[in-house]
DNA sequence: AAACATCGCAACCGCTCCAAC
DNA sequence: CGTTGGAGCGGTTGCGATGTT
């Protein structure tokens, strides 16, 4: 099955690092420069493995490494990093600059886990405990919306758009990534697009085989996948606060025989679906963020959290249901339900 | 003070991906 | 086109430090 260890091969050291196997390795690499990670123990005079060396040198030697405790913006930086992307460390610690992917996973299983789960939220799923157990129960309701398998939290949605505006099912599924684009500022929303479709193609590759055709929608672009591939991006400009208000972003949705277009029709008979930001309706989720448009405020949880008392990650987590329906009145509750925000 | 439990972190292991051959 | 090996990732382990009894 798997390789051996590269410290079985020959006679290597293993376990901690002396201080003279950290000049040694640090001293070479400064000479030398990163190179082939297998020849750097031989070229540096190390008995270790090129794997170890590497290690070492990301996680302990580099020197743009941050040192120290995890600052609260590091901390609520992470929990909605990793609300959005699970256990991808390595993806996390690009976000992080100064920080490895180990130090943030040991942070996390040390930590933040626990500080999670005393706040009353899984930490899996980033949601209260006691609303968990409630999707449990709807979801036995909605059999055909299974979402509990979906990766990055996205919301699954399958729906007819010609039964009277019931979401049944469709040929085209919709991913919202909106959340992602709309608070991670330093995200490329093109980028993410095409990161998530080769993720979720590798978690659902059966799925596109079955069913090909897949749209993913945010507020700032529609995607469109056809038999696993992207073939069409459109982009409705950089920055979040002009991406609702172009008047492009409508006009392309609802010319494109997309879902993101089945979206817009829904707003005949729900408008809590359509992206018309004049009516401040949007989409159905962004709602609960509509006050936090402001592009200097969405980089820091904290910030967001002194000036409105709470950060977009929490209102994604917590805003509760029966708020938002009773705002959007008049739109179809079992819709909702069945989006789950 | 000693024994035991718990915690946090550094490092290892097994695996996948991908480029080179 | 299959094989090989390096790079990188996420899960897990081991051990020293610290806390508790």
């Amino acid at each position: 099955m798997g390789r051996h260890s590269c410290s079985v091969k020959q006679k290597l050291r293993k376990g901690l690092w002396s201080p003279e196997e950290d000049e040694k390795l640090c001293s070479y690499i400064t000479k030398f420069g990163i190179g082939s990670w297998s020849s750097v123990p031989k070229l540096a005079g190390l008995q270790r493995c090129g794997k170890s060396c590497r290690l070492r040198w990301i996680n302990y030697l580099r020197p743009d490494l941050k040192r120290g405790m995890f600052t609260q913006d590091e901390e609520d930086r992470i929990i909605s990093l990793h609300e959005v992307l699970g256990n991808r460390w390595a993806q996390i610690a690009a976000q992080l600059p100064g920080r490895t992917d180990n130090e943030i996973k040991n942070f996390w299983n040390s930590s933040l886990k626990k500080k999670l789960m005393k706040q009353g939220i899984d930490p899996n799923t980033h949601k209260p405990l006691k609303e968990n157990q409630a999707i449990r129960i709807e979801e036995k309701q909605i059999p055909h919306l299974n979402e509990m398998d979906q990766p990055f939290h996205m919301t699954n949605r399958s729906f007819n758009s010609e039964a009277n505006g019931q979401l049944t099912e469709c040929s085209s599924k919709v991913f919202d990534l909106l959340f992602l684009h709309e608070f991670q500022s330093n995200v490329n929303p093109s980028e993410y697009n095409s990161q998530v479709l080769a993720q979720y193609n590798d978690h659902h590759q059966s799925e596109f085989e079955e069913n090909p055709n897949y749209v993913f929608c945010s507020a700032s672009s529609v995607t469109k996948i056809e038999h696993g591939q992207m073939t069409d991006q459109t982009d409705f400009g950089s920055s979040s606060t002009s991406r609702m208000s172009s008047s492009n972003s409508s006009n392309m949705c609802s010319n494109q025989n997309t879902a993101g277009i089945r979206m817009n029709g829904m707003s005949e008979n729900s408008e809590a679906l359509s992206w018309d930001v004049e009516n401040k309706m949007e989409s159905l989720f962004q709602y609960p963020y509509i006050e936090i448009k402001n592009e200097e405020l969405k980089s820091s949880p904290s910030q967001e959290r002194e000036l409105y008392g709470h950060s977009s990650g929490d209102l994604m987590s917590n805003y509760p249901l029966s708020s938002l329906t009773e705002e959007l009145n008049g739109a179809n509750l079992d819709v909702f339900s069945k989006f789950k925000l």
